[in-house]
DNA sequence: AATGAATGAGCTTTCATTCAT
DNA sequence: GATGAATGAAAGCTCATTCAT
């Protein structure tokens, strides 16, 4: 398990001691819970043993959350609200679409590194489970992580950066297929990469394919 | 539900109609499964509702597979050898290693698009359920996928058609998640595209990347 | 397994064909029937074992009897009425009254060790099972086994060959449990002892007790 | 359902009002696991009974045992180690072997008397249910029942109070026999004997027959 | 606030019995 | 007669959730 810090949800001079002590557990439950639902999924992962390992008993859990259900929600909403953090911070910056991009891969990249591997435990939850997707689902429009991105990849082609003749749609889920690529690779290999280097590849890629250059260009 | 042929284990014509008549339920309720498989995953699919969308009790799914994890191991044999014999039929055609590449992804997408969806199913499994893994682990060195295509990429480079100075290994993980993409596609997405269409751009991009070709190329 | 030969139900003349066939195959389900129930019990022998074991289906065995317990019943019946005989012949006999009850003892334990368990099955099938017990416990009282024995030992006490100061009841009792000794040996025991050996012991010390025999006595 | 102390694991002033309080139920189970295992047997008797029959739900049982089987085991190790105790506690009282011997089988029955059957018990398990019995005999070993009659007999034929000419294992299994031979009588008969009268009789039998004593004894 | 005992619905699996062929 | 596919009623076990203490 790796290190990481759990944003406040309220700035901790705002609040008193005890509920500062209460949002540092909750931190914990949800740190643990993260850790069990990559490793197992959600309905592998017991409450009893999210509890164990916060070293709380199972009753406490559900004075932090009332059901299994709304605490994967939270989990999954801090990483996407992270997540977009992240993004937006990039997107602004003053730098070429591309470089941009490059940015944000990166970034995602060392994210997932880091253990927040949101897009990932997306998958691992499990088909359905039915009502986390329909909570989050009307939360998620509001972040619009897809619209962001469209707009991005349009001021791409605008500025003449990217191929024009590619659909935009089709970009935004190349991008995300990549993106979650190396959440993959964590999983699957067994010396997995560094975040730069499979950084560094992946955008040469996508930016000028996988044909080897002509000779002209050598 | 979409409409996909199931391969016979037996030509017709060698069994009796008591013998046709029962590989025809197998086949109903490997449908049914793989359907229920996609949708909810493992955990979530109960037998009871493979049964009953098979019109048949719960008893008798046992007379057909002896276990839940067996009739899952199953399916995901049956999957792995369908595309384990499109791929090794496209890579012994004569064609440059692009044009077979190009040709994987096509058929990949277009079986995803008629159901064989044997790598999302793979993801749809969840988390552990440890004894399935080990099982079919045992059996998918033998089918060595990730062989293959190292090889076929090698041979792309030593021919100068690919990048030799991109590792193999990232092809080859970059490749898998570009056959991956088109399953998300079609779950995400109210209006998939088709596979032609997708495997058109994403194998242009893949080739070409997505930037902008210099202005000496127009 | 050892062979043994089942008492038809009828004179096999007075049997067309197909019946002493139907016949033959009554015996051998009871046979395969009794084997399995020995080694399991009643709860742990399936139906599908008993069939399996006779080479038959199923279905066929519910030709044969209405059902598992019928089957149960019947079996018992059958090794009771056997039994019954044996006693009644010997109990017959011109003999001492220890002669005959050594006797009975002795082809009690030769019975055991041919396979006919029967007071040991009685003690397999699993406590009650309750049907069975109330529809055998409606013939047994027929039979009369305990009456048998009861007026034996009487007439040992008359005869002055047995002390009649030993309450006639734990008489029978005592016997009783002897005879099921040797069932268990065969059960425990890796190297079980011949019939004739350990009949011969358990008859002296049933008569003479372990004690050793006074000096005068050597 | 006879009324009988169950030991404590603890003494009750070292736990807590609730450990008390959870030991009580844990005894409470076992008891009523006791009196249906007797009753049915392994097999025939489901946990739901047991669970009701204390007023628990199902599930609760399973805070106490983790498997009907470990339940099972528990209840077989605790009247074992109880009979054990009785066994050398006066397996060592100076006496003669006979006294010992006698005194055994006394105790013995009072034991089946006030509920504790694990012989029988042992019997009503059924057939194999292999599990229990695999896990039991690496214990039994340990407390070799067997041995410590083995030598107690060896010891009586030494000393000349025990007819040396009988084979010590058949002496030991007879023993056995007639510690049984109670819990039937308990079973079966309708007014059963008190175990005073009845182990009198028994001890009577052992040592000296059932033959009438000569006329010069008179 | 914290606990953990208690619950009960739900899951996979087994098996005696039935019945169309 | 014989078959074996089909059934459905349990059984053992798990776990999210509740609640008295």
């Amino acid at each position: 398990m790796t290190t990481r810090p759990v944003a406040d949800r309220q700035a901790s001079t705002t609040m008193s001691f005890k509920a500062r002590q209460r949002e540092a557990r909750t931190a914990l439950i949800l740190q643990a819970a993260h850790d069990e639902l990559i490793a197992k999924g959600y309905r592998d992962v017991a409450m009893d043993e999210i509890a164990a390992q916060v070293g709380i008993s199972k009753g406490t859990l559900y004075l932090h959350f009332a059901s299994k259900e709304a605490l994967v929600v939270r989990l999954l909403e801090q990483e996407i609200a992270q997540f977009l953090g992240l993004i937006d911070q990039i997107m602004s910056q003053e730098m070429t679409v591309r470089a941009r991009l490059e940015r944000i891969l990166l970034e995602t990249y060392r994210g997932i590194r880091n253990g927040q591997q949101f897009l990932l435990a997306l998958r691992s939850i499990g088909g359905n489970k039915g009502d986390i997707w329909d909570r989050l689902e009307k939360q998620l429009p509001a972040t619009e992580l897809t619209g962001r991105f469209t707009r991005l990849f349009a001021e791409g082609k605008q500025s003449g950066e990217l191929d024009a003749t590619i659909p935009t749609a089709i970009m935004v889920a190349l991008f995300f297929s990549l993106m979650q690529m190396y959440a993959e690779q964590q999983l699957t290999e067994s010396q997995p990469l560094l975040p730069e280097a499979f950084a560094a590849v992946v955008n040469r890629v996508l930016f000028q394919g996988l044909a080897a250059p002509p000779p002209s260009a050598r």
